[in-house]
DNA sequence: GCTACTATGTTGGATAGCGCACATAGCGTA
DNA sequence: TACGCTATGTGCGCTATCCAACATAGTAGC
């Protein structure tokens, strides 16, 4: 049985003040968030945003003829449904669950009304929301110019942060429709990996043996983004804890 | 030479309530924006932000070598520099006049301090920070999937919308820059647009000769921004003060 | 242990876009 | 008018990725 999820384990609540999370408090619904499991469709009117704990979410675009692509990757560093807070209510995407785990549910009008009072979770989406449209445009960059093999590894690595272990769960037909490309191709590109000795999957399971070396094999577009984005969400975990000390 | 811009022609600033824009309107500066003038580079501290009027900004990333995309555009229904309200003060792109013209140009200083009345500005500017999200979300899954003759069509579209008139100044190389593809690409893209009928072209002009036409061609992406941009900023310009009171 | 299903492996041919090299042509300037 | 620069046109081989079809191998359920 899974256990009931913490605030701490979310960066965003857990840098909010004691006294606006004890305002949200009575509000935050711990909840599942199973594989697959669809948070909003495009295009949907959102009621409630998930703030993850050791879940991800993908916000993932698909088109007219349903080839997809991920346009970024939430975890417990945020928020899953920015619109509502940003005035626009619904977004073009799609919100599903990439990796099974837990979070908390909020009302949208718990939340507006808290972000309404303009302190500390105002300023706290803010920055959020940068550092999501960083991982935004860098994506879009990363589509345009790297391979398949540089992409698989961003991917890897934007996963690993967000987990607490080293191993996901997760079939190649999924990672091909996150990065928006043919199952082949990510066989061929985690076959590559495997034999280089950085990761070792099996059926539906990948586990990141060397990190470092993903790093390296890796384009530079997933150190961009943390760097931006730690840069960004830094200032926000300012006492409680200290982030990942970013070299 | 060029004549004064004025507040009517930035949709931003069009839609402000008087009150609000008398407090900016003293500190607002109308600037030339020459084609290729770089608004601020990768990582610079953003002193000022931008309000085109007939000019269009593109943010464009660049890689580490050399290569670059366009990550959206902005023209006279934004702003640039959302960095600045959003609290990071910098962003890892770059923004470049990518057609000539004018703008205001207001200190970041005041347009924090109006961004902090959270009043008519600040929501404003959220709305349209969810309608530039939207457009780099869409140019990440474009990037992905389609061609680039779509995509050019794509592009085009959205530079005719900024402008006064169906003629655009600027050269397939520049284009090419935008579009992170080869210059030739976009010549042999262009050629069969004007074989077709739908532009004409010559030595850094483009005009657009049938645009219907050229919506057929593109892809869907074009009009998903388009809509979705005229959904967030509609309720916008309504009415001077229409509060959003979403229950 | 058998079966059905799902995940992964592999292949062969097609194509879009790349990199490079170079040809042509508009246009400003001397 | 001639020159030179910049913009555009074009060809060619190369590679990554796509598309489609099929082979193999875990795994769950019986």
């Amino acid at each position: 049985m899974t256990q009931t999820p913490v605030y701490e384990d979310n960066l965003l609540l857990r840098a909010l003040t004691d006294e606006a999370r004890a305002r949200l408090e009575p509000n935050l619904k711990p909840t599942d968030l199973p594989l697959g499991n669809v948070l909003y469709e495009s295009g949907d009117v959102m009621n409630d945003v998930y703030f993850p704990t050791d879940s991800i979410v993908s916000l993932l675009y698909v088109m007219e003829d349903g080839r997809s692509a991920e346009i970024s990757v939430v975890g417990n560093e945020g928020i899953v449904g920015i619109a509502l807070f940003m005035g626009g209510q619904s977004t073009p995407s799609r919100a599903i669950v990439q990796s099974a785990g837990q979070g908390f549910r909020l009302k949208g009008s718990y939340l507006k009304a808290e972000f309404a009072r303009h302190g500390e979770l105002h300023h706290l989406l803010l920055r959020y929301t940068q550092a999501l449209i960083t991982q935004m445009a860098q994506t879009a960059a990363c589509n345009r110019h790297h391979s398949i093999d540089q992409q698989l590894c961003r991917w890897l690595l934007l996963s690993m942060d967000r987990l607490k272990d080293n191993e996901l769960t997760m079939t190649q037909e999924l990672i091909a429709n996150m990065l928006g490309v043919r199952r082949e191709g990510v066989t061929e590109a985690a076959h590559k990996l495997q034999a280089a000795g950085v990761i070792e999957y099996k059926r539906g399971h990948i586990k990141v043996l060397n990190r470092p070396e993903l790093e390296r094999l890796c384009c530079e577009c997933y150190a961009v983004v943390k760097k931006e984005s730690d840069r960004l969400l830094e200032q926000i975990s300012n006492s409680p804890f200290k982030k990942m000390s970013s070299g």
